[in-house]
DNA sequence: AAAAATACCTAG
DNA sequence: TCAGCTAGGTATTTTT
């Protein structure tokens, strides 16, 4: 029997575990899996003198729960060793007997150190065994037994193996999402606020259905997709009886981790004081809904499926100024939120006609948006490849971060190599380690030429970091630390020592070797791909592997990791460093000139004779960041796109040539013109090559365009300002597009046109508890003035909106809820936006061309206004003016949908 | 009034 | 932003 691997935990029989696997098979059927005979087990180095054959009976004698010991050769984790080292395999009856005895073994006469000593029993069975969270794998043989458990197959095997396949088991995906009854309009409190109605989406579908209302009141002829249970808890227990019967694969919702699961749990607890009991279980294995409190936030989890909210994925993946389910919809579906608000809940509630029904309608839209969200945009794909890839199961990689998936990993490769991998460090080991950290530099980012420039050749390193590691076997196991090598050694710019390939090669050289040539192959495969379906996991699987690749890097200087090395990052960086430092050399002193002729780029040195045909293009690097350098390509005549290009990849080869493999210099595009404003912050008017033709676009870094804190307004104009300047080269026309954006925000009238304040409404997360912060900030103020008014408390991590009122006091209190004064109709601080949102960003831009801020301020001083023309020397050549492709306003005006917008004019 | 500290968000 | 890392710019508040 085949199935695909969603979850895997172990339970206890007979004194011995067994672990249980949970899937879907390819024929439908949910499958759970047990496998007895694996046994719990980690290692203990001795000390060399002792006799180890008295140890071992030591230990077996002292500790009832060790089953036996097993004398075992190893490797150390860290730093390079000729040879392995006697060490003991302590095997133990049960999986937590490991925890419960390491600290006692640790101290154990003869015994210097633990390891492996905190991997969780599925993960070691998974480990060892190669196998993979959401690969497909093959019982061997299978033995019904009677089953209590809610799943369609309970089978035994002693034989599992993964199978090679890339498509997905027929999942099933049920979303949810619930309305309580508030008490006169504020927050529900399960303890008071019943839970009223439930809205379920199914994909497949449900008995023919696509959605399900269930309602917990009465009400006559509901209609079609609506089940009426008269009260709360036939309302919850019918939820649960829909949900077995369904039995899903993958449970989502918007933000159910951390409202509706506690919220249902805490009613039913709230509902069983008062002698209501409801069958919440829902587990694989029937376990209750539950969930578990970790710092400030909830976790949840239920055997055998995968619970995929999916707020916390689309907060990671999309960069949004509000991340509410309203906001995320209209932004990422094209869909709208029906909605009633807290305060009418209870009359529609109440009703019995049409707004019972609006109520339902609504409900309803809110669990369709929650599957549309996760099947439309794909959430689940790229967690799904990285189970393939690391082996964690789902779950653990939608819970936690790289760590999981680093760590499994090495696990892996550790293991095969017969090193052992340390226990988490302890709490005094990670505050000794963040004291050192402060060594760990990073990239180097090279001074930018600031101002506008044309013809920028774009150049980076692929996969800078790995590539490094690769090239310089750089690893924790090739760090010279207890023993010295015979051959060869590596000296990073940061100092320390490595060993050469020749004398061992790494572990971590060698996984980033197999993930490098794993996304070389899959994006082959990406091309080839018969259908979309194919692509699309061809794709996550490269996108995939490139989130591992990148993960080595960060974790070897992450405090709590199990592998910590300062000496291993701080020589990844410096390598980095020494790197883009000599590509500057290479292209501005070596390269310096690359000769154009006949369709060819050559060097100087490679030409003999001169040609009156020949173009000389003169090198120079005017920007670089970490793996990235940005060449101007300056030359007497004028280049077009595919001369640029031979020049790019001319330098790229050299460049490449140069390195130690597989470090790689690419060519990645071309900016026809540049604007730097300082490090970090720059905007391109950029061509990538498609196919034969080449795709154009305006591509901005860092600047306030692409920043969540500063207004609509502000991106809005910027925008135009650097389209005007880098397509059109129009300084003039960007000008007064400025003092026509200043002069309507100087006029502007709320209390006519409420939509405006929608230009004006700054974000900003509220990040940390109320007391950690030191300054007053306008984002807390608002906070508590909406604390006051309501008791709505946004909680940490959410971001707020809020707009600058007129009024002489200081900024920070001048904040205000940008809903609470379109009601108030209270009068903004125009100034404010003018001289902190408006000009501070754009005279960044236009201070480049010599403009001065008064000559943009409409009202201010008007002199600036006409003295103000481009000084020759920035004025752009005709023949780049002939290539304007269309104006800024029609861009802008063509997608905005409010007429009432600061930008229709 | 200048300098330092704090906070935020982004680039890579 | 839900346990990978550092570098860097800018606005505002707080301290000197």
């Amino acid at each position: 029997m085949n199935f695909q691997l969603l979850d895997a935990d172990y339970i206890r029989k007979d004194n011995s575990p067994i672990i249980r696997l949970f899937g879907r098979g390819d024929d439908g059927r949910s499958i759970c899996c047990l496998v007895p005979g694996f046994e719990p087990y980690f290692y203990a180095r001795p000390s060399t003198v002792n006799s180890h054959d008295e140890l071992i009976r030591a230990l077996e004698q002292n500790f009832n729960s060790i089953k036996r010991v097993e004398l075992v050769e190893k490797f150390e984790p860290v730093g390079y060793q000729k040879s392995r080292k006697k060490m003991l395999k302590i095997v133990t009856y049960d999986p937590q007997n490991v925890p419960e005895i390491r600290d006692d073994v640790v101290s154990f006469p003869g015994i210097e150190e633990v390891y492996e000593t905190d991997i969780l029993f599925r993960n070691r069975y998974l480990v060892d065994q190669g196998i993979h969270g959401m690969k497909w794998v093959h019982a061997d043989t299978s033995s019904d037994i009677d089953h209590s458990m809610d799943c369609d197959e309970l089978v035994t095997s002693t034989r599992i193996e993964e199978v090679d396949r890339i498509d997905s088991a027929p999942l099933r995906h049920f979303a949810f999402d619930i309305e309580c009854l508030p008490i006169n309009g504020g927050m529900p409190v399960p303890e008071q606020s019943p839970v009223i109605m439930i809205s379920l989406s199914f994909e497949p579908e449900f008995r023919g259905m696509k959605s399900i209302v269930l309602l917990g009141r009465s009400l006559d002829d509901a209609g079609d997709g609506v089940e009426v249970l008269g009260d709360e808890p036939a309302l919850l227990n019918r939820f649960f009886e829909i949900f077995r019967e369904y039995d899903p694969d993958v449970v989502t919702g918007y933000n159910i981790n951390d409202f509706d699961i506690p919220y249902i749990v805490d009613r039913i607890k709230t509902l069983q004081s008062s002698g209501i009991t409801i069958n919440s279980a829902c587990g694989r294995d029937g376990r209750p809904l539950d969930y578990r409190k970790i710092g400030i936030r909830s976790m949840v989890s239920i055997t055998g499926r995968i619970v995929a909210d999916s707020l916390p994925i689309i907060r990671q993946q999309f960069s949004l100024k509000r991340y509410n389910l309203q906001t995320v919809s209209r932004e990422l579906l094209d869909m709208e939120k029906l909605d009633v608000s807290p305060q009418q809940m209870e009359e529609y509630w109440l009703d019995s006609g049409e707004k019972i029904r609006k109520f339902i309608d609504y409900a309803r839209r809110d669990s369709e948006l929650a599957m549309e969200l996760l099947l439309k945009l794909r959430l689940l794909d790229k967690f799904v490849a990285l189970a393939q890839i690391s082996g964690s199961l789902p779950q653990e990689i939608l819970e936690g971060g790289q760590t999981s998936m680093v760590e499994n990993l090495l696990l892996r490769e550790f293991r095969k190599h017969d090193y052992v991998l340390p226990p988490r460090p302890d709490e005094n080991i990670v505050s000794s380690r963040n004291r050192e950290s402060e060594g760990l530099k990073g990239g180097e980012v090279l001074e930018p030429k600031k101002g506008l420039l044309e013809k920028v050749v774009i150049l980076d390193y692929k996969s800078l970091y790995p590539t490094i590691m690769m090239a310089h076997n750089l690893c924790y196991t090739t760090v010279i630390d207890i023993e010295r090598p015979d051959g060869n050694i590596i000296k990073p710019p940061s100092g320390g020592e490595f060993v050469s390939a020749e004398v061992f090669r790494g572990i971590v050289p060698s996984i980033l070797e197999n993930l490098l040539n794993r996304r070389t192959e899959t994006k082959g495969l990406m091309k080839g791909a018969k259908t979309e379906d194919e692509y699309r996991v061809y794709d996550a699987t490269q996108l995939a592997l490139k989130i591992l690749l990148n993960s080595f890097y960060g974790y070897s200087g992450y405090t709590r990791a199990r592998l910590y090395s300062l000496a291993l990052a701080n020589a990844v960086t410096s390598f980095g460093r020494e790197n883009i430092l000599k590509t500057r050399s290479v292209v501005e002193k070596e390269i310096e000139t690359v000769i154009l002729r006949e369709g060819k780029a050559y060097l100087k040195e490679e030409v003999t004779s001169k040609d009156t045909d020949d173009v000389i293009v003169k090198l120079s690097v005017v920007y670089g960041d970490t793996d990235s350098v940005f060449v101007q390509c300056s030359s007497e005549t004028n280049l077009e796109l595919e001369d640029v290009e031979l020049v790019g990849n001319r330098i790229a080869g050299i460049v490449s040539h140069s390195l130690p493999d597989p470090m790689e210099l690419e060519f990645e595009s071309i900016a026809e013109r540049a604007l730097f404003i300082a490090k970090k912050r720059y905007a391109l008017w950029m061509f990538e090559r498609s196919g034969t033709e080449w795709s154009e676009s305006i591509k901005v870094k860092g600047m306030e365009t692409v920043r969540r804190d500063w207004c609509e307004l502000t991106s809005r104009t910027l925008n135009s300002v650097l389209e005007l300047i880098l397509k059109e080269g129009d300084v003039e026309k960007a000008m007064e597009y400025v003092r026509g954006v200043v002069d309507r925000v100087r006029n502007i009238d709320v209390a006519n046109d409420p939509e405006i304040i929608d230009d004006l409404v700054l974000t900003r997360m509220y990040s940390k508890s109320m007391g950690s912060y030191k300054n007053k900030q306008p984002h807390l103020t608002v906070i508590e003035k909406m604390k006051k008014r309501t008791g709505a408390a946004p909680s940490i991590g959410e971001r707020i909106p809020f707009v600058i009122v007129a009024g002489k006091d200081l900024f920070v209190n001048r904040a205000e809820d940008p809903d609470y004064v379109r009601q108030n109709n209270i009068s903004l601080d125009v100034d404010y936006y003018i001289k902190k949102q408006i000009l501070p960003p754009v005279s960044r831009i236009l201070s480049a061309f010599g403009v001065d801020e008064a000559a943009l301020d409409y009202d201010s001083k008007q002199k600036g206004l006409f003295e103000f023309s481009p000084s020759s020397e920035k004025k752009l050549s005709d023949q780049l003016q002939r290539r304007k492709k269309g104006t800024a306003e029609d861009h802008d005006s063509g997608n905005r949908k409010s007429q009432s917008s600061l930008f229709d004019f």
